[in-house]
DNA sequence: TTAATTATGATTAAATTTGATCGAATTAAA
DNA sequence: TTTAATTCGATCAAATTTAATCATAATTAA
């Protein structure tokens, strides 16, 4: 047995389960632990899996969760909600904007069999529309590791080429007052978004809902449509500043 | 038994059962093993199968779980080394063009450490250099998954708005006459980079030396540098153009 | 026919691959 | 935190495969 053949067998068992042992492998392949361990050292060395301490686990496994692990689990079935509905208002054909952050992340998962074309600066986004029906334009500029996001001039101007009918955005915290972001960079990305974009759908499970952060960067004239889960009184107040309210139930 | 006959025969019996090895070709045939193992080597370097200790595999076989990650196993050493050499012209606060292809993937373990600002198109590079000292700027445009880098119009003037000292290119075959590519994504972009680009370096294992494909897109007067593990007569031909050359050896 | 080129086979040194062993590093448990 | 158990990486040795060299046979050209 080749180490080729070796290396198919062990991506073949990737594939279906996510991960492999070590002492797994060496007995269905045939070979020793040793031999399996040089496997996975060179297969791990070219990108085609992810090395653990007794194994293996599928590359897109780890590298998806670790982008927005802590943010992620916060309201998850929120956000899920929110997003499902906004994907009933994505037809096929559409051209539309996402934002990045942890929220409109969500919103993959119920795209990808629709024929659209998704414009973004989020890498998470990118990985997980990949290899769907999605064709994807991927807005230019700075890497920002930490936010798993492109920003910058460059990416302004990137956004500014183009017109979107929809554009599916977030926030850190929204008020009657208007929209606050964690970062200058978030903040500028979703502006030059909305001023692209003919229909924007600001996506904000309840823990946004009244909540200031440090930067107040524009007033809600921005927003057309709220998706929210959020069900108290401070939405009235949405409405009358010319707000549509499309409100979810976890 | 002519060698087109041993051929014809050698790609029968792999396109049935997936994998031969050389004892059993040479029994089967009836020629020597040395023979056998002559014709496998030639016919690897036509592209004809994938060489294997012992045997040979059928190319699609080896190609099937990522096309990208398995590329990158081709001439792994080579490519390394080429690499490596590379990155010794690489210094402190360069800014730099990387191509998108397995071989200039292979840079970047060279460069992680270098306070360097690397313009790319390639989505596995950003991936790898995300938690690095190097700075990246990310070409924007049309998401291209099967080579996991962004192509398009908007990509062609992203690198328009750039210029950096150095480019570290690759492409698909390299002649006295020109510059071959897989497709014309990948010739544009390569083109785009060289014209903004102060030093142009063609990174080339010896597999890509005098190989042609179906596209040649120019001459070899965008290329500075080539750094190579080829070793013969043909590299002369490229210095009477007036290019350099890096000879590494694996 | 003869000379020159090419293809094949045998031989041998170099390179790969594999498995075993052991100290170091990592993880889990107490 | 300390201890015990795995796991890892490095090094070495054995077996196999490969590449290089040379001699011989077959083919081609003059």
């Amino acid at each position: 047995m080749t180490f080729q053949k070796r290396a198919h067998k062990i991506l073949e068992l990737l594939e279906t389960s996510g991960e492999v042992e070590i002492r797994q492998l060496a007995t269905k392949i045939g070979v020793s632990e040793v031999t399996v361990r040089r496997d996975l050292t060179s297969m791990a060395a070219n990108g085609l899996l992810y090395r653990t301490h007794g194994g293996a686990m599928k590359i897109s496994d780890v590298i998806k969760p670790v982008s927005f692990a802590n943010k992620a689990e916060v309201n998850l079935k929120a956000k899920d909600a929110i997003c499902k509905r906004a994907a009933e208002d994505i037809v096929e054909g559409d051209v539309i904007f996402i934002d990045c952050g942890s929220t409109a992340f969500r919103l993959c998962q119920f795209i990808k069999d629709k024929k659209i074309k998704v414009i973004t600066n989020s890498l998470p986004i990118v990985n997980e529309l990949q290899h769907s029906a999605v064709t994807i334009n991927l807005i230019g500029g700075e890497v920002d590791a930490s936010r798993q996001a492109v920003h910058g001039t460059m990416a302004h101007e990137h956004i500014g080429r183009y017109q979107a009918a929809k554009a599916f955005l977030g926030v850190d915290g929204i008020t009657a007052e208007g929209l606050y972001a964690g970062s200058e960079y978030e903040a500028s990305n979703t502006l030059a978004m909305a001023a692209q974009t003919g229909c924007t759908y600001m996506l904000c499970d309840a823990s946004k809902i009244g909540k200031t952060s440090y930067l107040k960067f524009n007033d809600l004239s921005i927003v057309n449509i709220l998706i929210t889960d959020y069900k108290g009184p401070e939405v009235n107040k949405f409405e009358s500043k010319g707000i549509s309210i499309y409100s979810v139930t976890v």
